[in-house]
DNA sequence: CGGCGAGTGGGTCAGATGACCCAGTCGCGC
DNA sequence: GCGCGACTGGGTCATCTGACCCACTCGCCG
């Protein structure tokens, strides 16, 4: 093994528990696993780091800056918002699709954080992190499409990670394609339902711009009624 | 210890187990540790267990029975389908708060189940058995708010579960209450967009009855043009 | 009521694992 | 060109873990 300093050893040594973790899972990463992958000697290990754990601490710190955005595609003439996102979706769904080992580890990482005294800090980090990914995807897919969200930002985002987190796992558990596709396609109309288009569309004549009550409030929270409102008539949870 | 007949063993084994392992993760599950949260000794577990693997396996298989509907909640009068189905998601959300470590515990039995060889069916019948409870559900919560669903009920119901899975594996990484309400209601939202009243509301005169292009259909996949339309104006993809 | 076998208890064993030690070696700075 | 110290290699050690063994006990059946 060629002399190497410090810090590009740590590096091909988390590389190397990423590769091992995805294949056998935290678990199975064990010391001697993580340096046989990397071709090196287990004294090298603790020559690098002061044990175990302390790699996977890093780990879970690295894996957050790792994650790319996925979701961002070409947009397309024409294209409305909903089905550019839909097509990011695809893609997303595309890339577990191609390596599921790497999602399974990404999940049983945030999973071990969650669960280790002193990381569990790391794992709120992280999906901070995705959420600002998807923040940026949102922001991206509006403006292209002349659209603007009609919730705040990290909101959306907050609810475009628990929409890919439960693609991702249920894909991961039956991968059923045309089942996940379908869902794809569900998240991509319901984020699209909560944006507007900017270009106000004209408003047909007598109807006054009322500011059509939020839509996108709580269902259930007693909204501070504006006005009076009587008891709903008995209709679906669909906006007015 | 008592004398026990093998069945009651390995029933009270396994409910150890589950204990252990939402204590202390899978990995933390041995065949120590399992029979000491049980109160026997080491013996015993061979004697009602052919190995560890063979608990495990007959744990993944019995969780999936154990899950209960925690969807379900009372139905209030005049109560629209999206109100109730964000009571119901709050309500799944309260209990993964009460038992963290219980929902936790089930995430990593079907990572476990995912990739042991042998057991990967058995994630899959999870997810199987996840989606026959949330069509269950739905099915309730539409009866009960006389609406009618728009799309095939197995297909909401795996998109139940991905909004339920990703709801509860963000809260469980950040716990964030505020957020994770916010998310329950855009799921009820966009859940109930999916679904139409029963007492059809009368249409206002001089509008034909067409089926208004079905909104629920994919947005990028070609729909087969029942007419030819031509390049759609800029537009969020919100239907029609 | 006596024996037999299902069930139990305590111990053992081999292998895996994290940690770490120490004698070397070899590249870099002087 | 050379010495020093950052790095490497090949061990060792204590501990944990799954598996399993065998002598014993005690409740039930005949």
């Amino acid at each position: 093994m060629a002399r190497l300093p410090v810090a590009e050893r740590r590096r091909r040594l988390l590389a190397a528990a990423f590769t091992v973790i995805s294949r056998v899972g935290v678990a199975g990463a064990t010391t001697r696993a993580i340096v046989d992958e990397a071709g090196m000697k287990l004294a090298s290990f603790h020559y690098a780091f002061a044990s175990r754990e302390e790699l996977l601490a890093e780990l879970v710190g690295d894996v957050i800056g790792r994650t790319e955005v996925v979701l961002a595609v070409p947009p397309r003439d024409g294209e409305s918002l909903g089905q550019l996102l839909e097509r990011g979706l695809l893609r997303y769904l595309d890339t577990v699709r191609e390596a599921p080992e790497r999602e399974r580890a990404m999940f049983e990482l945030t999973q071990y954080s969650m669960r280790t005294p002193g990381l569990e800090g790391l794992a709120a980090r992280q999906y901070e992190g995705y959420r600002a990914l998807a923040a940026a995807s949102l922001t991206k897919a509006a403006e292209r499409t002349g659209c603007a969200w009609q919730r705040p930002l990290d909101e959306l985002a907050a609810h475009l990670v628990a929409l890919t987190d439960g693609l991702a796992l249920a894909w991961l558990a039956d991968a059923d394609d045309t089942r996940a596709h379908r869902t794809a396609a569900f998240a991509a109309r319901a984020l699209a339902a909560e944006s507007r288009p900017l270009t106000v569309p004209p408003r047909p004549l007598g109807e006054p711009p009322r500011p059509l009550a939020d839509p996108s409030r709580s269902l259930t929270e007693p909204s501070r009624p504006l006005a009076p409102t009587p008891a709903p008539p008995t209709r679906p949870g669909e906006p007015a």
